[in-house]
DNA sequence: TATAGACTGCCACTGAGTGCCATGTCAACT
DNA sequence: AGTTGACATGGCACTCAGTGGCAGTCTATA
C-alpha cells in the first residue's frame, strides 16, 4: 500500500479568497449537473416521480450512479433543488425594498415581486407542472419546506428589529406564494398579478376583521 | 348491534358504521402499533431520527419488519402520524364554531382551541421535542404536509362559498399553528395564548396594513 | 368442528444512498 | 517539456427502506 499518498501534507490551502471560479472544470461540473436535472425532469415528467430509477436518470444522462449522488443528495432533490435557487430571489426581492418599509409593506413588496419572478422562471413551471401531477413529486419539493423557511426567515430578520416578526413574514409569504401558484395553475396560467391581488385579499379578509364583524377579543 | 351480526352475511358492512370494532382483533392490532410507535419514539428521542433502523424499532417492540409495514407506511409515517390524527382535532374545530361566523372568526377559533388541544397531548409534544432536536425528523413530520393541506381545505371548504377563500384558511391555519407551537416551545413552554395572541398579532400587523404607519416595534 | 378472513412472520427482491479505491483531467509549479 | 496535487468521475460492494409472495396462526362465524 501507499502510506505516502495519504500523509502528504496540504500545503496548497491558498485558494481560499474569493475566486470565481471559471475554471474550464467548475463549467463542466456544472454541465454534468445541468444533463441530469434535465434527463430527469424529463423522465419524471413522463413517467412519473416514483416510477423513475436513478438509474434511468442516468443512463439518459450519460452519467453514473455514483456521480448523480455527488451532485445531488437525493433523489428529491432534483424536485427541491429550483425551490431552493428560489430563496436568492426571496432574499434578492427583500433587499431591493425601500429601508424605511413596514412589515406589511414589505411583505407586499416580496410577494409580487417573487411571484412575476417565479412565473417567468421555465424550470419552475416544469417543476410545478411535474408537483401537479404526481403527489410523490410534490412532497419531494416540499422536502426542504423547513430550511426553506428558516433561510427566508434570517433574510427578512436582517429587515425587522423583531424575531418573531420575521419568522410571521417568512411563513406568511411563503403561504401566499404557494397559494398565488395553485390559484394562477388553476385558472389558466393567465394574469399573474390578478392571482396575487386575489389570494392576498383573501388573506386580509381573513386576518383582518373587516366585513360583519361580532365581537373581537 | 349483536341482532345486526346475527342477521345476516353482510355483517362487515354493519359493523364499519359506528367504527365499533372493539373485536379482540382489531384491539390486538391497535396494540401492536401502538408498541411500535412508543419503541421508535423512544429510541428516536435516545440515539436520533435517522440513526435508528426500523430493525431496531421491531426488535424493541417485539415485532418482526413485514409488521411494522403494515401498520405504517414508511418510518416517516411515525413522525407525520400524529399530525395526521390532528386533522381529526382541526375538522372538529371548525365543525364546533357557529355556522354564521366570517372567516376571520373561522380562522380565529380554530387556532385558539387547537393550540390549547396539540399542547395538551403528551403524543404530540414527544414527536415536537423530536423534531426540534433532529433535522431529518422534522423532515419527516412534514413529509405529508401537502396531504394534511388539503384535507384540511376541503374541511374549511364545507363552511365558505369560495374555494379560495378556504384554501386561504387552510394555509393561514397551518402556519398560524406552525408558528405558535415554535413561539411557545422557545419560550418555556408557559401560556399558550400569549403564544397565539402574539402570533396572530404579528399576522395582523403584516397585513392589515396597507398603507405607510408605524414602523416594526 | 370446519371454514373464511384477518394478522402475522419469514424470505427474497428492488431501489436509494454511501464508502472506498482506482482512474483521468485540469491547473499549477519547477 | 515533467511532476504534483486537487478534483471530478466511474465502478464495486455495502446498508437500509420498502414490497411481494408464501405459509402459519388466530378469530369469528356456520
Amino acid at each position: 500500500m501507499l502510506d505516502a499518498v495519504q500523509s502528504n501534507a496540504r500545503m496548497h490551502e491558498a485558494v481560499e479568497l474569493g475566486s470565481e471560479r471559471t475554471s474550464l472544470q467548475a463549467r463542466k461540473h456544472e454541465f454534468v449537473r445541468d444533463a441530469i436535472w434535465v434527463a430527469a425532469i424529463d423522465l419524471f415528467a413522463e413517467k412519473g416521480f416514483e416510477e423513475t430509477t436513478v438509474d434511468q436518470i442516468v443512463e439518459a444522462a450519460g452519467t453514473s450512479r455514483r456521480t448523480f449522488f455527488r451532485h445531488f443528495e437525493s433523489k428529491r432533490d432534483l424536485m427541491a433543488q429550483p425551490v431552493m435557487t428560489f430563496v436568492a430571489s426571496l432574499t434578492n426581492a427583500i433587499e431591493s425594498c425601500p429601508l424605511e418599509s413596514t412589515p406589511a409593506e414589505l411583505f407586499h413588496h416580496v410577494v409580487v415581486e417573487v411571484a412575476q419572478r417565479t412565473v417567468a422562471d421555465a424550470r419552475m413551471r416544469k417543476v410545478m407542472e411535474i408537483a401537479a401531477k404526481y403527489p410523490a413529486a410534490r412532497e419531494a419539493q416540499v422536502s426542504r419546506a423547513a430550511e426553506l423557511q428558516d433561510r427566508l426567515a434570517e433574510a427578512f430578520a436582517k429587515r425587522c428589529d423583531n424575531r418573531i416578526t420575521a419568522y410571521a413574514l417568512s411563513r406568511l409569504t411563503l403561504s401566499a406564494l404557494s397559494l398565488t401558484y395553485r390559484v394562477w395553475y388553476s385558472e389558466g396560467k393567465q394574469d399573474v398579478m390578478s392571482a396575487v391581488q386575489h389570494v392576498l385579499a383573501e388573506f386580509s379578509a381573513v386576518l383582518c376583521n373587516s366585513g360583519p364583524r361580532k365581537r373581537s377579543a
